[in-house]
DNA sequence: AGCACGCCGACT
DNA sequence: GTCGGCGTGCTC
C-alpha cells in the first residue's frame, strides 16, 4: 500500500504571532475528496483540543512515519471561500508587510462570514448532589450554577460568573464522569435577513382551471393571476399592490395553490435615494484615443498599466465610465477604487447614473451586515461593478478584468491599520495574476507613480485639454508677510477680499479652502507663554466656537474655554490661529448678506450633512462653501469662479518628506474646483513662503517642474521612490522607560547590521527619536526609521522579524505595544 | 490568543 | 495539604 497521507496544512483563525504559520492535520478517508484548498474547516487545537475555525490553504503529501497528528474534524464551507489567486495573494501580503497569514485572510474575508465556536455545558444528572464528594469545590460550584439556569449554560458565562479562572480541569472530569455534556456551537455573527415569499404550488393550466372556479374571490383570482406574471412574490409586496391581507394568502396556501418560502434578502445600502441618469458623453480626441488603447488591452487579456495624468476637469470619469462599459460589455469585472465614498460622492452617482444597478458599493459606513451582503452579492456573481474605497480591492470577482484607481496620489489608500497595505500593490499584484489592466487617474500624480511611469513600469498618458474649452485657472499667490507690513493683520488678503465682493455681485461663487477645523488653532498666554495642551495629547488644543471649549483632535477630550492662563492666573491669555469656524466669523462679518455654508468634519456628523451642504450649494442658494480638505475632492459646480486658499502653510511645513508633495497636490486640487465651465476661473493662494517650489510650480500649473525638484531632494535624501522606508513605532509605558527601551532595540539592531558587516549606520537607521506627536491618550509614542540605503531591505526584514515576530516574548515587554509599516504614509 | 503546567506563598 | 497567582512555553 502507498505510505503517504494526505495532510491538510492550515492557518488557525486566531491572532497571534505565536500560532502565524501552517499547521499540518491528518485528513480523514471520508473527507478527502470533500475538503478542497480555499475552505473553511474546523480543527483540534492546542492542549485542550479546542475547536478553531482554520483556513485551508494547502494539501500536501506526507510520508506516513514520524507524525502524531491530529484530524481535520470538518469543513465548514460547500466551496472554497478563498481562490487560489487569493490564497497567493495572503502569503504575498504577509512576505510585504510583515502581518500574520490571518490579517491578510480577514482583508480578503469580510469579518462578517467568520463564525465562533460556543461551548454550552448541559447539565445530564439529577441526583448529582449524591455523588460529587463535597471537598470538590470547584465541580459543585459549577453544577450549582448550571441547576440555577435550569441546566444548560455557556462555558463563557460559566467562566465570567465563577471566582477561580480555570474551570477547565473541573469540567473536563464532570464531563468524563457523565454529569455533564459539551454542546459546541456554531453562532454566525451575521444574521442573514430573511424575506418571506409566495410562488404558484400548480402548474398554469391546473391554476386555470381553479381560477374559473374562484370567481367568489376576487382578490385571490387577483393574486393567482399576479403570480402566473411574476412567478414569485414577497409577501408584502404582493399584498400592498393587490391591496388585501394575509388572509388571502393564508386561503390560497390552504387550498394548496401556493407555497409560502423564505428568502434571504440582501439588504440595499441604497434604498431610497434615486439615481440620476448620467448619459455617455462623446469622447474628446485626447480622451478617445487613451480609451481606444486600452480596450484593446481588455478585449485580449492583456495586463498592462496605465497612469493617466489628465489636468482637473480633462474629463477622467470619462474615461473611466467608457472602459469600464467596455469591459462589462465583454462579461469582465470592474473594480472603480475612490478615495472615499462620502467625499467623492459625484463619481460614484456618475457610475450609478450610467451603469444602474449591478454595483456594489463598499465604503466606510456600511454596518457588518451591509458589507457581508455586498460581498455575498459580488462573491455570487450578482454584480460585475465594485465602487469603493481601499478595502473594495479584495472584491471577490472571478473574472476581473479592469480596475480603476481614481485620485491615485491619495493618502487613503494606504491603510492605517494591520496589515499596512497599499491598495495600488494589491492592484498591480491583481491586475498582473488575473489578467486585468490597472489605470490609475490623476491631475497631481503620486511621485513614485509618475517615477514608475518614466521609468516605463506603467504606460503614462496625459489629458491636456479641458473639455468645451475650459481653461486652468489663473493662480495669484498673495505673500501674507507684505500684507502684514502695510497694516492688514486680517486672515483675508485685501486682494482676495476685493473678489469676493466682485463675485458676490456678479452673483458667482466663491469657494475658501482651510485646512483646518474649529475657531482657533491653539490658545496661548501674552504674559507667559503658556500653550493650552491637552493633557494626554501633548498636542495643542482648538478652540471651538459652537460647544465654547477646547477640543482635543486626537483623543476627542474637550475642556471648557479658560478665560484666565491655566499656568499664571493672567487674563492676557489670547486665542490664536484660525480655523474654519473662525474663517466663516470673518466672512459673515465682512460680507454681511453673503450666504455662507461651511463644510467640515464638524458639520458632517449626522449621515447625509455632508451631501445636503452640497447639494444646497450647487442649486445656488449659498454664495460662498468654506471648508477643509473635503472639498478638495471631484466636486464639480459650474458656476463656481474663484477659489480663495486662505493658508497653504500648516501643510507646507509638517515634518513629513511628503509635506512639499502634500501641498502641491491640495492647491493643484482645490485649485481646479474653478472655472469648469466656460467661465474663467480664478485662484487666489495665501501664504508666508511664497517662494516655496511647491506653491510656485503649483501656481503656474506647472506639474513637471515640481515633480523635477521634488525627485531630486527625494534623491539627495533618499527617500521614495529610491528607497524604501520602514518605520517601527513604539507606544505605551513610562516615558523614561520606553526611552530606555527603544534606544536598546536601535543598539541591538546597529549592532548585527554591524556583525553583518555593515560600517556606516546612519544611511539606515534614524532615531530612535520621539514622535511627532510625542504622546497620544497618556501613550508615549518612539520612532526608528529604517532605510534600505546601503542594505537590501530583506535583511531589514529579516532583523525586524527577528525581534518584534520570531523573538517578540523576550525582546518586547508587556505594555509596550510595536507596530510595523512599510513604506509608511503618515509619519506623525 | 488560549491554555496547562509548574513553582511559590498563603491559607484551612 | 490545598488553593490561587503568576510566569513560561506550546499549540500540527
Amino acid at each position: 500500500m502507498d505510505s503517504k497521507k494526505l495532510v491538510a496544512q492550515v492557518i488557525v483563525d486566531n491572532n497571534s504571532h505565536q500560532t502565524d504559520k501552517l499547521f499540518d492535520y491528518l485528513i480523514p478517508p471520508h473527507l478527502i475528496n470533500i475538503l478542497k484548498i480555499g475552505m473553511r474547516v474546523l480543527v483540534p487545537f492546542g492542549k485542550g483540543n479546542k475547536r478553531l475555525e482554520a483556513y485551508l490553504l494547502n494539501i500536501a503529501v506526507i510520508k506516513e512515519e514520524s507524525l502524531k497528528l491530529k484530524e481535520i474534524i470538518t469543513p465548514l464551507d460547500y466551496h472554497s471561500i478563498l481562490s487560489e489567486n487569493q490564497i497567493k495573494m495572503v502569503f504575498w501580503m504577509r512576505k510585504k508587510y510583515m502581518c500574520k497569514f490571518i490579517e491578510a485572510i480577514h482583508c480578503i474575508i469580510p469579518t462578517g462570514i467568520v463564525n465562533k465556536e460556543k461551548r454550552i455545558l448541559h447539565l445530564t444528572k439529577e441526583n448529582w448532589r449524591n455523588f460529587i464528594p463535597h471537598q470538590q469545590h470547584k465541580q459543585m460550584q459549577i453544577m450549582m450554577l448550571l441547576e440555577e439556569h435550569g441546566g444548560s449554560l455557556s462555558q463563557d458565562l460559566i467562566n465570567k460568573t465563577l471566582p477561580f479562572k480555570d474551570c477547565y480541569q473541573a469540567i473536563k472530569s464532570l464531563e468524563e464522569e457523565g454529569y455533564l455534556d459539551i454542546e459546541y456551537q456554531l453562532s454566525s455573527r451575521v444574521n442573514i435577513k430573511r424575506e418571506q415569499y409566495v410562488k404558484l404550488k400548480k402548474t398554469i393550466e391546473e391554476i386555470d382551471i381553479v381560477l374559473n372556479e374562484l370567481n367568489r374571490a376576487p382578490k385571490q383570482v387577483a393574486m393567482l393571476e399576479y403570480l402566473l406574471k411574476h412567478r414569485e412574490a414577497k409577501t408584502t409586496d404582493i399584498t400592498k399592490t393587490i391591496n388585501t391581507t394575509n388572509a388571502t394568502i393564508r386561503a390560497l396556501e390552504a387550498k394548496g395553490l401556493i407555497t409560502i418560502f423564505e428568502k434571504e434578502s440582501k439588504r440595499n445600502p441604497f434604498s431610497t435615494d434615486e439615481v440620476e441618469l448620467y448619459p455617455k458623453l462623446k469622447a474628446t480626441e485626447e480622451q478617445e484615443n487613451i480609451i481606444k488603447e486600452i480596450v484593446g488591452d481588455i478585449i485580449d487579456n492583456r495586463s498592462n498599466n496605465y497612469l493617466i495624468h489628465g489636468i482637473t476637469g480633462s474629463g477622467k470619469t470619462e474615461i473611466y465610465l467608457q472602459l469600464m462599459e467596455v469591459a462589462k460589455a465583454e462579461g469582465k469585472e470592474g473594480i472603480i477604487l475612490v478615495p472615499e465614498i462620502s467625499l467623492t460622492p459625484q463619481t460614484v452617482e456618475r457610475f450609478r447614473g450610467r451603469f444602474g444597478e449591478g454595483i456594489a458599493v463598499f465604503h466606510s459606513n456600511l454596518s457588518e451586515g451591509e458589507r457581508y451582503d455586498e460581498w455575498r452579492r459580488i462573491s455570487e456573481g450578482k454584480v460585475d461593478m465594485v465602487i469603493g474605497a481601499r478595502s473594495a480591492i479584495f472584491a471577490p470577482f472571478n473574472n476581473l478584468g479592469l480596475i480603476i484607481v481614481d485620485e491615485e496620489h491619495e493618502q487613503t489608500y494606504k491603510s492605517e491599520q494591520n496589515p499596512k497595505y497599499h491598495a495600488i500593490d494589491i492592484a498591480f499584484l491583481r491586475g498582473m495574476t488575473e489578467k486585468a489592466v490597472v489605470v490609475l487617474g490623476s491631475a497631481t500624480p503620486s511621485i513614485e507613480n509618475y517615477y514608475k511611469a518614466q521609468k516605463g513600469e506603467i504606460k503614462l498618458r496625459t489629458l491636456e485639454k479641458r473639455p468645451q474649452m475650459a481653461k486652468l485657472p489663473e493662480v495669484e499667490v498673495i505673500d501674507m508677510k507684505e500684507e502684514l507690513d502695510t497694516g492688514n493683520t486680517s486672515i483675508l488678503s485685501n486682494r482676495l477680499k476685493s473678489l469676493i465682493m466682485e463675485n458676490l455681485e456678479k452673483k458667482k461663487q466663491t469657494i475658501l479652502f482651510l485646512n483646518r477645523r474649529g475657531y482657533s488653532t491653539f490658545v496661548s498666554c501674552r504674559s507667559c507663554g503658556h500653550v493650552v495642551k491637552c493633557n494626554h495629547c501633548d498636542i495643542s488644543m482648538t478652540f471651538h466656537m459652537g460647544t465654547k471649549s477646547l477640543n482635543c483632535h486626537y483623543c476627542g477630550l474637550k475642556i471648557s474655554a479658560p478665560t484666565s492662563c491655566p499656568s499664571c492666573n493672567s487674563n492676557r491669555i489670547k486665542y490664536f490661529g484660525a480655523g474654519t469656524q473662525k474663517l466663516e466669523r470673518v466672512i459673515e462679518g465682512q460680507f454681511p448678506g453673503a450666504r455662507v455654508a461651511r463644510l467640515d468634519l464638524d458639520v458632517t456628523g449626522k449621515k447625509g450633512a455632508h451631501e445636503r451642504i452640497l447639494a444646497d450649494f450647487k442649486k445656488g442658494n449659498k454664495d460662498i462653501l468654506i471648508g477643509t480638505q473635503m472639498i478638495s475632492k471631484g466636486l464639480d459646480f459650474p458656476n463656481v469662479t474663484l477659489v480663495g486658499i486662505i493658508s497653504i502653510d500648516s501643510t507646507l511645513n509638517l515634518p513629513d518628506f511628503r509635506a512639499s508633495e502634500r501641498s502641491f497636490q491640495l492647491i493643484t486640487q482645490v485649485a481646479g474646483r474653478a472655472g469648469r465651465s466656460l467661465q474663467a476661473g480664478r485662484v487666489v493662494l495665501q501664504t508666508y513662503d511664497p517662494n516655496h517650489f511647491s506653491i510656485v510650480t503649483a501656481s503656474k500649473h506647472d506639474f513637471k517642474g515640481f515633480y523635477n525638484e521634488e525627485l531630486e531632494i527625494r534623491k539627495e535624501f533618499a527617500y521614495p521612490p529610491f528607497n524604501n522606508l520602514i518605520a517601527l513605532n513604539f507606544s505605551g509605558g513610562r516615558d523614561d522607560e520606553l526611552f530606555q527601551y527603544v534606544n536598546k532595540i536601535a543598539d541591538g539592531i546597529r549592532y548585527i547590521l554591524q556583525s553583518k558587516g555593515y560600517q556606516s549606520m546612519n544611511d539606515m537607521l534614524l532615531g530612535p527619536n520621539a514622535a511627532i506627536i510625542p504622546k497620544i491618550n497618556n501613550k508615549y509614542r518612539y520612532q526608528i526609521l529604517l532605510k534600505d540605503h546601503g542594505v537590501e531591505l530583506g535583511t531589514l526584514k529579516r532583523l525586524i522579524r527577528y525581534f518584534f515576530i520570531q523573538h517578540r516574548q523576550k525582546y518586547l515587554p508587556k505594555g509596550i505595544l510595536a507596530g510595523i509599516d512599510i513604506n509608511p504614509y503618515n509619519l506623525m
